[in-house]
DNA sequence: TTAATTAATAAATAATATCAATAGCTTTTA
DNA sequence: TAAAAGCTATTGATATTATTTATTAATTAA
């Protein structure tokens, strides 16, 4: 047994075809077969049926796959302690971050980051927190920037910054008078929402929840972008919420319908989190410090109260 | 990096020598050598410090090792996962057993044992428990059997049976009128103990400690055997206690000095322990069910209490 | 039925692990 | 201090192993 085979298991398992994770495992599909048939052989098992189109993987290969991907991930573990020893911060690391937070903070800190770290390859992917979190636990990605807590034991969390929610009010709302808004004035029902799917809308949803009962259905008007928010706002078809970085980016002109929360401030929790397994932890540190740094200059609310970005089942 | 490299890395590390660990591994010492090297070379570090003799670990090595243990163990259990789906049970199985337990219970069940698992070779081994735990946590021991608890946070603990105190006390001595005794009628200085190491030394003086204090010195005559006790308790120098199963063995001219204790009796937990890394599970399993089936007939107490086989520094 | 996929097999080759023999170095012994 | 012993690295030969290309066999889709 080879911790080569076992990375070939993993492989052919992930992709239930022999000739897709030879691609993916940079070898030939014969190798694959032929490393494969000799791992069973030498443990005198069946480790897939193939009998089944697609392939399938045997109980006791089921088993046997979640051990090889332990060795496999404590075995790369080596390389990350020897580059840790030697100071080393480099090779490929896959970052995933949610839509909401990519387009404001990623200009923040990338300059900086590959500037400091020029031998780390960023591969940078926007998903949806559910998105993130399968490919966090299934080794897709290294790292990823959501809202949390996300309380899922797998997952660890690293705080980068708490940003609050800042309403964005038109000019005929009711609440434009007020210079400041509370949680208690939020009605969900004339509230404009990202669709379904972003974890910003949940937190909304969370928030609005607090203070009264709500059915799914008076939502109307659903956008993916905040800018397409802002111009249903602008036509007076509600307000909304915006992220407190977002905020910054809108044009002069609109800036008088911006009104910030009374303390404690609504927020949300923003952070780096990875498997647990902590592979590439020096990157991730790096990551951490250079977003952390970068963010402290351009936050700067004490009074917080953080909002769950988690949906709440209505049940 | 291949695991027979690592495997070959944990076997010098151990013995601190090439040549040692080449035997141990049944491989010639320049393939230590090379595949060392190649291994140093992959990750770019020096794993020993061959200037050092006998040769050392650097740090960078030290880390290694530690990592290199976890997937050594990982990558054995795989074979672990596959014996146990098959019901195979067998292999090289290596078993410690401290002295006061060794002679009593090993005949009863070792024949058992091996008849109904065959292909198991067991390699037994009397040590004291320090000596079982150390080799428990190395991996030079796959189980033991010992008294509990240890309250060790790697080593895992099945109880097979408690074993209750029995007094062996002479017809001269002030307690042979009563016909069963209590723990309150203990007195240190009258009681013949097994010398230093042995843990049911240490219990029996946790026993007395309960009622008074004492002082090191008083003990004068020590012995590494129960039949040496029983000897120099006929001569009337004393008193002592016997573990239950060994009191079924006595001559029968001697049974009549055998006095069991009021409910509650003082008792020994005695347990199978074993690495918490749980590998071999199905032999530990086995052995569980074979010697506690083969015990329950034998001890038929109901009403114990548990005394600590553990030394209390007296500070 | 034909074409397209897909895994297994065969044969050749490249890469690798291992060994016996020995060199080179250090420590111990006489 | 020279000789012996002990230990690791190196060399060159050999056996084993992983990988590749080419091909076959089996299944599925058109």
């Amino acid at each position: 047994m080879t911790i080569t085979q076992l990375r070939y298991v993993l492989a052919v398992a992930e992709h239930k075809n022999f000739t897709k994770a030879a691609e993916k495992t940079f070898v030939t599909q014969p190798t694959l077969s032929m490393q494969i048939q000799k791992l069973e052989e030498e443990l005198d098992i069946l480790i897939f049926d193939r009998s089944k189109k697609p392939i399938e993987l045997t109980d006791i290969g089921n088993k046997l796959v979640q051990q090889a991907k332990n060795i496999v991930n404590e075995s790369e573990r080596i390389q990350d302690i020897v580059d840790q020893q030697k100071g080393f911060i480099g090779g490929e690391f896959k970052l995933g971050v949610i839509p909401t937070i990519m387009p404001t903070l990623l200009p923040m800190f990338l300059n900086n980051f590959i500037k400091k770290y020029p031998k780390v390859k960023l591969k940078i992917e926007e998903l949806n927190t559910e998105a993130i979190i399968e490919r966090l636990l299934d080794g897709h990605l290294d790292a990823a920037i959501a809202a949390t807590p996300l309380e899922n034991e797998n997952i660890k969390e690293r705080v980068l910054y708490y940003e609050p929610f800042v309403g964005y009010i038109p000019s005929v709302h009711r609440l434009n008078q007020k210079k400041k808004i509370d949680i208690i004035d939020l009605d969900i029902d004339d509230m404009l929402l990202l669709e379904d799917g972003h974890c910003f809308r949940d937190g909304i949803i969370n928030l609005c929840k607090t203070k009264k009962s709500y059915e799914e259905d008076h939502f109307q008007l659903e956008s993916g972008s905040f800018e397409t928010l802002i111009k249903l706002v602008n036509e007076g078809l509600g307000m909304t919420l915006l992220p407190y970085l977002h905020s910054l980016d809108i044009k002069d002109n609109e800036k008088n319908n911006l009104h910030h929360f009374n303390d404690p401030s609504p927020a949300r929790e923003v952070s780096l989190i990875f498997n647990k397994n902590e592979l590439k932890m020096q990157i991730i540190e790096a990551l951490h410090a250079t977003i952390a740094g970068v963010v402290k200059g351009a936050i700067t609310f004490q009074n917080v109260e953080i909002i769950s970005p988690i949906k709440i089942k209505s049940d």
